[in-house]
DNA sequence: GGGATTGTTTAAAT
DNA sequence: GATTTAAACAATCC
C-alpha cells in the first residue's frame, strides 16, 4: 500500500538509475495492466528518452520525451524498480521496459490492482483524477490546509484520505498523524478547533517527512526503486496495532471503520469531545 | 470459501 | 448542485 512517502522513495531512487536512459524495448506480459489501448501503449513507448522521475499523490510519473508521461497507480501491491543485473521477472512481473545495458524496468503487482498508462500532457492535465487532486501535503501552507478543512460536515479521516481533499495520504498515514495529533478519526472536521488544525498540520507534515527518511513503510511487501524494503512501519505508533498498549498512555488501541476502512486510535489519547 | 485487504469510481442519499 | 456516505470493483491471500 504505497502512499505518498513510499512513491516519493521510489520515484527517488528509480531518478539516478533511469534518467538520461531510452527505451529500447517494451515486453508487456499482463496487457490489462496497462490503462487504455495497449497497442497504443506499446506504440507511444518505443524509443523514447527518460528525462525525469517524479511523484503527484500517490502517483508515479517518469516524464519522457516527446514529451509524454509514463503514469503508474502502484494501488495495494504494486512495485516499480531495477532489478541487479540477471535477476530474471518474476511471476507477478507484467511489465518490462528494456533501458539498454542490461538494465530494466520492472512493473510488479501481485494483486494486480495498480495500473500503467502513457498520457500527453495534454491527457495528463484533462485525465479527470489527476485535475482535481488535492494540494501536496508537504506544501500546503497551515493556511490552505485549514482553507479546504474548515467548514466541512465530513469526518476527518474522510478527508484526510480524499484526493480531492488532500494529496497522496491513505490509511497509514491518517492514522498516525491523527494519533500524533490526538484527534478522534470520526471528529467532524467543523468541530476542529484552530489549535487542533493546526496540530493536525504540523504532524501530517512530520509523519510524512520521518517517513521519507526512513525510506517509507514496509509493512507487507512494498520495495523501494532497488527492491529494497523501508523501515518506516518499525515506527508505527497506531497503524495495525489494535489491542496493543498505546505508546502514551498504555491504554488498549481500538479499531472502528470509518468510510469502509479499518481505523487504530487511542481510545485516551484520541478521545472524541463531548461537547454539545 | 468467506472475509479482509487497498484506493478510486460510481451511485445513492442528504 | 454540492457535500457526504456507502457500495462496487479490481485480485489475491489466509
Amino acid at each position: 500500500m504505497p502512499e505518498l512517502p513510499e512513491v516519493e522513495t521510489i520515484a527517488a531512487g528509480l531518478s539516478p538509475l533511469v534518467c538520461g536512459r531510452t527505451i529500447r524495448d517494451i515486453h508487456l506480459v499482463y496487457p490489462r495492466a496497462v490503462r487504455g489501448d495497449d497497442q497504443e501503449f506499446q506504440r507511444r513507448l518505443q524509443g523514447r528518452g527518460i528525462s525525469a522521475v517524479r511523484r503527484r499523490a500517490k502517483l508515479l510519473i517518469l516524464d519522457l520525451d516527446g514529451p509524454l508521461h509514463l503514469v503508474f497507480h502502484l494501488k495495494m501491491t504494486g512495485k516499480v524498480w531495477v532489478p541487479q543485473k540477471g535477476v530474471q521477472p518474476g511471476k507477478h512481473t507484467h511489465l518490462i521496459l528494456d533501458l539498454g545495458d542490461e538494465v530494466y524496468v520492472f512493473f510488479d503487482d501481485q494483486r494486480r490492482f495498480g495500473y500503467v498508462t502513457a498520457l500527453t500532457p495534454l491527457e495528463l492535465e484533462s485525465w479527470d483524477f489527476y485535475r482535481n487532486l488535492g494540494p501536496e501535503p508537504l506544501q500546503a501552507t497551515l493556511q490552505e490546509f485549514t482553507g479546504i478543512i474548515q467548514g466541512r460536515k465530513a469526518r476527518i479521516k474522510s478527508l484526510l484520505m480524499d484526493q480531492k481533499v488532500i494529496a497522496g495520504i491513505g490509511n497509514i498515514y491518517a492514522d498516525e498523524a491523527l494519533y500524533m495529533a490526538g484527534i478522534h478519526p470520526c471528529t467532524r472536521a467543523v468541530d476542529l478547533s484552530v489549535d487542533q488544525l493546526s496540530s493536525l498540520h504540523h504532524n501530517l507534515q512530520q509523519v510524512l517527512r520521518e517517513a521519507i527518511l526512513a525510506g517509507g513503510s514496509s509493512f507487507r511487501d512494498y520495495r523501494n526503486a532497488l527492491g529494497v524494503a523501508g523501515l518506516f512501519q518499525e515506527n508505527f505508533k497506531v497503524y495495525g496495532k489494535k489491542g496493543l498498549p498505546c505508546p502514551e498512555c498504555s491504554t488498549n488501541l481500538g479499531s472502528i471503520r470509518v468510510s469502509g476502512r479499518s481505523s487504530c486510535f487511542c481510545p485516551r489519547c484520541q478521545a472524541e469531545k463531548s461537547k454539545s
